[in-house]
DNA sequence: GGTACTACCTGGAGGC
DNA sequence: TGCCTCCAGGTAGTAC
């Protein structure tokens, strides 16, 4: 379940490998991975002979930009990955988009020259790519970026700011977490582990946290997304960066997952409950409601 | 406009 | 062992 950190993950690894690599060709597995444009063949032909010159992520959509002005955008949704890997690496049965790269400036039968791919993967198939053409703006392409709220890292993210967000509704707090136009990027994991860290109780009505509450909300959201950064993101099933290797986070969580194992710091039972058609972890001791 | 619900999709788990 | 059902969840679309 790829949510900030383990996008962010993601988006170093690739700017770590994929910098100054050219495209040369591709295959597309799954035509519906593809969002944008419709034929996937007018996708390839846009992407073969650029090179990728950074990549960028908001919330949890990853954008790479690309030689000649366009871009390449990606959102992994549950299960999908990025992969960095050799050419002749077996392909998986998930496996549904290919990108064969060369190292800029070097031709394919040159002694040494690596053959290198940037893989797609993704089992429940729910991931999109998108190319955004150099005379398109990216969010009218990428639609989903238009509704994003601020970045949770962002100076602009301030206890005063979520509470403005949060008055606005009597939803339950865990579900205005979830909705990305509250914060970007937080996704179920971290929307529990937040809540944990600020002590609210999932299902309590976002407009009725008091400035205390909010505040202590706002330091367990940007304490769970830097924890999760920084030990690689968390792995569930499918989770994995660019070189294969499955994220930590998990291993320290506070509550996601840990139905019917005690509270870290009060030693009640965790319980779990369905808020908002998703499964929700909690302490009922240190979460008040 | 705000909110709730559903479809999309595949593989694992559990029941029979 | 094999079949069936349920569950997981991010986003877009639809209904109220």
């Amino acid at each position: 379940m790829p949510e900030l950190p383990e996008v962010e993950t993601v988006r170093i690894g690739l700017n770590q490998n994929t910098l100054g690599w050219q495209i040369e060709g591709g295959e597309i597995l799954l035509p519906r991975a593809i969002a944008y444009p419709d034929r996937p063949e007018a996708f390839l032909a846009a992407v073969i002979g650029t090179d990728f010159t950074e990549w960028q992520r908001r919330g949890k959509y990853l954008i790479a930009k690309l030689s000649q002005g366009n871009q390449l955008g990606v959102h992994l949704r549950m299960t999908g990955s990025l992969l960095w890997c050799d050419r002749d690496a077996p392909v998986g049965k998930h496996t549904r988009v290919r990108l064969f790269v060369k190292e800029k400036g070097k031709r394919k039968k040159e002694k040494g020259v690596s053959q290198k791919e940037l893989r797609f993967d993704d089992q429940r198939t729910f991931g999109k790519m998108w190319l955004v053409p150099s005379d398109r703006s990216t969010e009218s392409v990428i639609t989903g970026l238009q509704k994003l709220g601020l970045e949770p890292f962002a100076p602009e993210f301030t206890p005063q700011h979520l509470e403005s967000k949060l008055s606005r509704t009597g939803r339950p707090i865990k579900t205005v977490l979830l909705d990305q136009e509250t914060v970007a990027g937080i996704g179920n994991i971290y929307a529990d582990e937040s809540l944990f860290l600020g002590k609210i109780h999932p299902q309590k009505a976002a407009n009725s946290l008091n400035s205390e509450q909010v505040k202590d909300l706002h330091q367990g959201i940007i304490r769970s997304l830097s924890d999760g950064i920084a030990k690689g993101g968390t792995t569930f099933s499918s989770f994995q960066n660019v070189a294969g290797l499955k994220g930590n986070y998990i291993d320290t969580a506070w509550v996601f997952r840990r139905t019917g194992q005690p509270c870290n710091i009060c030693g009640t039972v965790i319980s779990r409950m369905k808020l908002g058609g998703r499964s929700t972890h909690f302490c009922p001791q240190c979460q008040i409601l």
